[in-house]
DNA sequence: TTACAGTTTGAAAGCGCTTTCATTCTGGGC
DNA sequence: GCCCAGAATGAAAGCGCTTTCAAACTGTAA
């Protein structure tokens, strides 16, 4: 550090320690530290002396000292798929913004949809002593979150699960696919094809259940056939609507388990000339943030992802505040856009 | 990962220390630390036998002790813009899994374009020992970059900076910009329609600098009313080509000064009843991950997001290791899509 | 006035690791 | 056979903070 302008405290920050503060004042360490944290009760007079040197000597506490001494390290590791994921990045966004609030820095590791490398990722996260650990959904199994909620508190998403010191937030996927298979029913579309999410993830199956509850509810019969699997990314959707159109199949409306995968399909269709909504409706899931700039702005369900990460945090410092968190999760909401329209009679 | 099977070792692993280390195998927790680290040479039969109990007891080394008492975190902070962002997400991933294969991690922070929130970013990671700082472009003023570097190494994007402890690099907008233009002059479009970024950023002003250039080459005149004014992200890609075609301007092709922009412009265009390419060719710069699957399909200037990421985590691991490195930022490239096409007679 | 419960405070012992510094071994060179 | 440079190792002092534990007060009841 160079030449920082700041007049007195021309001091290294860096090197501002608690003891220093504690000479400057005229107090102990251990007092500076009850105050810092809020340990115990600080006669008025020493607080603000206290304070003052804090302020004046612009320190900043070691958060590595904190840690090693106090056994916390106020930040939380987050295992997310792909850092780079449109959904999972606004969630991302959101448990940041929540746990910065409250002083907490968020610890990023992505286990790339791979249960292997899922762990790895835990471990590294453990080895960090991160004070508590979210799993955005995540391909380790029930069992395995559950041991290591048992050593940390643990908030996981889009899967519903008990245990103590662990918090599980599920979106209603099956309710949220209902609404969009229903949109598309209401609009006079009885032969409805689906692209499957990956079968491995929970959020892909509850998608499906939605799928086929409004078919059974609307007295349409459900056609193996008129499904193509995918794996929640665009290319997958675009290959799925491939199929789906090569097998000649005869379908007016089309709902994909999410909207990555409805972007893949709509440029299948593109390909083919057919357009949407006129030769075909299509639909999708999420609600990203691309699919309002998406041609023709795609109808979809809408998942409140930087809300769900802001309440993956909160109930994470919930849990970290030795509370137990009660987190109503936003219910699905169906977002009707232009890519969905009344069946040509 | 089921129940932790492993037989002896159900030692909770976040409790074995080096002491005990040491104890096990019969030395000083010195040579264990010596070992650890290859700070110094240690005889074989200790150097194994103390390997055999690192591996016996499962032990992890506290990042946090050896943070205190080493003065290295082996993590590195990374200022970015909006974890959620599709352009920098993707170059995070790249600095991740390059960091990844070192030991180190990244710490992400982001500052959402905002210079003072981008001030405070750093002073977190300062706070957090970070042992780099990598600053994907960014808001903060050059000066105020190169007083960080005084104090730890830095790596920047998008600029073009000098100094000790810092490197940064630069992809070639200018370049890119120009490759851009050329393409739908090469088309034979004479007025070519421009959306900026934010002035504010430098990338925006390289873009714009290399329109005019390519302009200047084919002898084409710039006009200020082709010109429009954009943020880099869709909604005001949207407003800017709503703009354009309100001011009945005449062109027949657009340069979006990002994809994202594009996507907007798109969508007015598509709201106008315009076609893309028949009607208007319009060509991006970026080359997101959902360019391919935009409807036509995006033309635009690759962008390395991910290589980027990579090499701004391979210079830092270099810095740390106390060499200069000597990075090469690969040269843009222009990616022909759909949505550009000759000019109509 | 004395004793005692309750409240503030400070001293000191770590947290788990790195790193001097000193010590014990080596093996040559004389 | 003795001395010394150099190699391998260990002892111990921190790194900056938290947290007992005990000491020093405070006020109050007897």
């Amino acid at each position: 550090m160079r030449a920082p302008i700041r007049s007195k405290a021309a001091v290294d920050t860096r090197k501002v320690t608690l003891g220093m503060v504690a000479e400057h004042s005229g107090v102990s360490p251990s007092t500076v530290s009850r105050i810092l944290n809020g340990t115990a009760i600080v006669s008025d007079a020493k607080r603000e002396s206290v304070e003052r040197a804090i302020a004046e000597l612009e320190f900043v506490p070691n958060p590595m000292a904190r840690g090693l001494a106090g056994g916390r390290t106020l930040s939380v590791g987050v295992v997310t798929q792909a850092i780079d994921s449109p959904f999972y990045g606004i969630a991302l966004r959101g448990i940041e913004d929540e746990l910065d609030k409250s002083g907490y820095s968020a610890l990023f590791v992505s286990g790339h949809w791979n249960a292997v490398e899922e762990a790895r990722c835990v471990e590294t996260l453990r080895s960090r002593r991160v004070d508590g650990i979210i799993v955005l959904t995540g391909r380790m199994s029930d069992s395995a979150l559950r041991a290591c909620a048992k050593t940390v508190p643990v908030v996981v998403t889009g899967r519903t699960l008990k245990a103590t010191g662990l918090v599980s937030l599920n979106f209603d996927n099956v309710a949220g696919a209902r609404m969009a298979t229903d949109h598309l029913i209401q609009l006079g579309h009885r032969r409805i094809a689906f692209i499957t999410g990956d079968p491995a993830h929970p959020d892909a199956v509850e998608r499906e259940q939605g799928y086929r509850a409004a078919l059974e509810a609307a007295g349409i019969a459900f056609q193996a056939n008129l499904v193509a699997p995918g794996q929640f990314h665009e290319e997958s959707g675009r290959l799925a609507m491939e199929h789906l159109l090569q097998a000649r199949q005869r379908f007016t409306g089309v709902f994909a388990a999410n909207d990555q995968m409805a972007f893949g399909a709509a440029l299948a269709l593109h390909q083919r000339g057919l357009r949407v909504p006129d030769d075909m409706s299509l639909v999708g899931f999420d609600d990203l943030a691309a699919s309002v700039y998406a041609l023709p702005p795609l109808s979809t369900v809408h998942q409140p992802g930087y809300e769900l990460g802001r309440l993956a945090a909160t109930a994470m410092l919930q849990l970290l505040a030795g509370g137990k968190p009660r987190i109503e999760v936003p219910a699905p909401r169906f977002i009707v856009r232009e890519s969905s329209a009344r069946r040509r009679p």
